[in-house]
DNA sequence: CATGAATGAGCGTTCATTCAT
DNA sequence: TATGAATGAACGCTCATTCAT
């Protein structure tokens, strides 16, 4: 109880305050946009002045990389998934990608939104491109691998398959705009890849609600998951 | 001959002037970010110096507000659509959407982007909001009719189909990142309805890759776009 | 009297402007120092806000250049003089870079003090070396054509010759600390130079305090000047 | 083994370290402007940070106060000369100024750069004022008392003497931009106080060049200073 | 209706100076 | 004695907005 003035925010060590102020600058972006993204206003969220910004980092644009970095991170964490069964990598991977923009609001709002590119050069811009392209190209990969090894429902192709699955995960981003209760997303989204892999493995949607032995390698990732929490 | 300079950007009445700059106002925000949404830029974009703006907006508010009172325009033309069947509607309704953003590809990186949130106020924040609900109303709304009238499918609940129906129109929306091919979008966005609306109707998919008559208002509706152009 | 207002300094067209801004950096930075050299005191001194000033340049680098551009005039005006002896040839860029020096105070002393080196970057600070070593070479050759042409005393080589001559602006310029009566440096400079120039041609000094005819061409220079007045 | 750490710049004295903060604020502002010279550079220089400058002085302006008196020092040092010849004074005067000036070529730039000045307040820039006019009354009296004592030659004033004198000084200390070589300086700056003095005294310059008995006393203090380096 | 000079607020950044460690 | 985090006051520059012309 004597640490009471220590609580406040009084002279951290650069990596914390780095760290803080990384935060910081995703929240302001995410949640005000770029063009309230001050060196300011991100002192008066850490709890110093804007001038004291620049003892931890040189620019703006050096935040802005930070938090570039840190997306990657948060985005790619246990990518690519390694399962056998390329649906099921994909399962695997869909979970883990809802699970990361959940968890981290401001990463979604962050990457659909440009806000970013524009914050920083046309470096980070690019950077940001390569997220979602290597996104996209791991689930068309899955998808065009089962199609090859005759696992996909002729019904549909890789390309719309990569397109409904990218767009759930976008939708369930943005499914509430408000703070989402996270084991309610985690049980739509559940249902949700329940639906998309019947619908990719051409299966009756009904059956595959009714888990059979051949989800049980999916199932496992998703309590350890889980439980991990 | 006397009148070649006034063939040039100059001396235009307001009304003419604001649809420009409404026009320049998207361009810039959605391409350039709302960082370079200066007044001087809108300016120069339609011919006239930054000052000159406010002869025609009284603020830069003003403009953001002209912009998402065009996007509403975009986003909600013949809408709601009216088919008897919710399903149909909702698939009416699809191709709409599908269409608008990529008609319009600033609307969809408008639309995701929060750039109109940071541009303007909160008013413009809220409104924006509104859209998203709206649409996403519309959706939960033929679904859970479907559901009511024993449309739908026992696999999929309304909230999943409007994820997967919403999600699949923001991929398709951000599906490329350079200017794509309007007639190729098109392709794929039906056939991505086609595995919806089948999914919904838990039907065999492959069922409904070949037409029914059952789909015959859709297709008509299909067909009226297409001669539009 | 109608125009009191019209007198204080509003809204004056940019070229104008201009040449007021780069009057007042002359003056600040020769008298105050490179380091008072700011917009807002280049604002206050012309009548503008700080900000204003970047209408009418680009940049504070701009404006010192444009002040180097400026010295480059005064120091070089009816540079180089004709004349065929080139003891008298010399005479006159005496007479005329003290004239320049005099009637242009802060000139002398942005040249000496390296003020503007460090002002503008290194681009500027060679301009204002070459600005020396012109004037240095271009005395250099005179006295070198002299004593090729065998009227340079022997006792004063060109190298000798060449600091005295350089080293008497210096100091005439230099010569009182506050606003010198221009009339006198004259009549001292006059009498400097009738010294120098006895000094290289080794005559005895009395004897060229009482001109002959061999300084009437120079001296019918000075008359022009004195007239020009 | 165990002091290697101390052998770099950790932990001096206050009065060794203010002795190396001077030397580097000299070399600082002389050499890269008053507008590089900043605490944090000053603190680069001598090895501590730029917080630690502030242990040996209170403010930045002590520290050019410092300065200013080091100046003094070395451009008054064995000041004034006393000869009983006034024109032999001013000789040995002549010779140890340019030498201060070459041996230190922070201190001429310092001086005429006035940088100083506007590093320091006004109460520096006084200051310096003083040193330039002591050093000009310096030069006056040996003239007029040379003039007084009818040894100065009819043609030459103690003004017009005055306005050489220094002006070769001056020139001296600027005439080459590189570093240059001491020895040829000294020969030059021999020569050039040759000419000066037998204009003085009204010789015929050639008569100097071949030393005299009258200037035994003033060869006497150049061997010693030879003999001291 | 348009220009372009001006204001004033604000932004990124630097810097003298203070002070807990 | 030194470090390095912090403050607060500039400074260069941009920008929305105003207004005389």
């Amino acid at each position: 109880m004597a640490k009471s003035k220590a609580d406040l925010q009084e002279r951290r060590p650069t990596d914390v305050r780095q760290a803080q102020i990384v935060d910081a600058a995703m929240r302001i972006i995410a949640s005000r946009g770029s063009r309230k993204f001050t060196a300011k206003l991100l002192g008066t969220e850490v709890g110093v002045t804007g001038g004291a910004i620049f003892r931890h980092f040189r620019t703006m644009d050096e935040i802005v990389e930070a938090v570039v970095g840190r997306i990657e991170e948060i985005l790619f964490k246990d990518f690519p998934p390694e399962a056998a069964d390329p649906i099921e990598r994909l399962g695997i991977f869909f979970q883990n990608r809802v699970r990361a923009v959940v968890d981290n609001p401001h990463v979604s709002r962050l990457l659909l939104s440009d806000h970013l590119a524009q914050a920083g050069g046309k470096t980070q811009a690019k950077r940001l491109g390569e997220f979602k392209r290597r996104s996209r190209d791991f689930v068309l990969e899955c998808l065009s691998e089962a199609q090859e090894s005759g696992m996909l429902f002729g019904g549909v192709g890789p390309e719309e398959g990569t397109i409904l699955v990218l767009g759930a995960i976008f939708a369930l981003a943005h499914y509430r705009t408000g703070i989402p209760d996270k084991k309610e997303v985690e049980r739509v989204s559940a249902r949700i890849w329940n639906i998309i892999e019947s619908l990719l493995r051409g299966q009756d949607t009904a059956a595959t609600l009714l888990p059979g032995t051949r989800r049980l390698a999916y199932d496992a990732h998703l309590r350890s998951i889980r439980k991990g929490k």
